[in-house]
DNA sequence: GTCTATATGGTGATAGAC
DNA sequence: GTCTATCACCATATAGAC
């Protein structure tokens, strides 16, 4: 196993700092410290906490849709690969003990004032939606008679509201009600 | 008008401070410089920033209920309780521009590091959903064949659902969508 | 009750040796 | 590329005069 370079080792620390304790937060000297660094080394790799702040949602959004892909393994029919979905909210809420989507939490420790954010979340959301949409057509091809555009929106909307109860309630029962809700919608 | 007394002026100014910029970006010297109030009489009122948080919670959660006392007036049909609950939501979102929940962003930014803003955002969530179950009670008098906590679970992942896209997309349209979907639950 | 002055420690960021 | 030493500033909180 080779060693993990300091870069990688930085980010990574970082990232699970931020999430865990949000990110005004977290230090640069605890990030440092519980990375094993020196400062001069991390203002080496990176320009500002900002900038880490960056290489975090961009580490984030790629891992994101590489866990899903990963989730969604070999399944090819379309309303499995909607179960597959909400399976992977779900898993990644449970692994975290429910400290909440990564996305939503950035957004609204930060809301609108740092534009990177704004952006990323927005983009990461409106991916989702069409990937979501995708399905749907490829679901609707058998079975027709679909309005997609407005399945699509309330499926999303299903999980966001599940994934933000289910931080706040610290289990996974909303989870078990959108499976139950959305399965009611593709007959 | 009676001058505004001095506590209450830090309660208005912090909560202000708090929703806009976050809890950890607003600092004591920026809620006594805006409040127009000494530091020393900041701590006379208040034990810590701590304290600060909880009034601040407190004030949120009485308002919010007040709010919708008004907004619902003197409505009386079940259904239109709904509609007048999903109109709330929105105008609460419209009126801060999208900021958000003001509980979704406290426990977002903090987590269950402090089991004060965990308690008080789970029970203010919980005491929506049991209003929503109370509503519906009233609307199946008539109806009946309403499976009442199923349903009421459904339009409130949809609302929490709702309002997290509406911040994120800082546009209203996903409220216009649940209403649609809500109506459509309740024949 | 309200004020000013201050204590103490943490923040992000930079300089320059090796 | 990594390190140590240090900067200027801001944080929360306290002491004590009026």
């Amino acid at each position: 196993m080779k060693k993990e370079k300091a870069k990688d080792r930085i980010i990574r620390t970082a990232s699970d700092l931020f999430y865990r304790q949000g990110f005004n937060s977290t230090g640069i000297n605890q990030i440092i410290a519980e990375a094993d660094i020196a400062i001069g080394s991390l203002y080496n790799h990176f320009s500002s906490k900002n900038d880490l702040l960056r290489a975090y949602l961009i580490k984030e959004e790629t891992e994101w849709f590489k866990g899903f892909e990963e989730q969604i393994g070999n399944i090819d029919p379309p309303k499995d690969k909607i179960v597959a979905l909400i399976n992977y909210r779900k898993k990644l809420q449970d692994d975290s003990t429910f400290a909440g989507c990564h996305f939503i939490k950035i957004i609204s420790e930060l809301g609108d004032s740092n534009p990177l954010v704004s952006d990323v979340v927005k983009n990461h959301k409106e991916k989702q939606k069409i990937m979501i949409r995708e399905i749907l057509t490829q679901y609707d091809v058998e079975k027709k008679s679909l309005d997609i555009d407005s399945v699509a929106e309330h499926i999303f909307l299903l999980i966001e509201g599940a994934v933000v109860t289910s931080t706040i309630d610290k289990n996974a029962d909303a989870f078990a009600h959108i499976k139950k809700i959305i399965q009611g919608l593709l007959p």
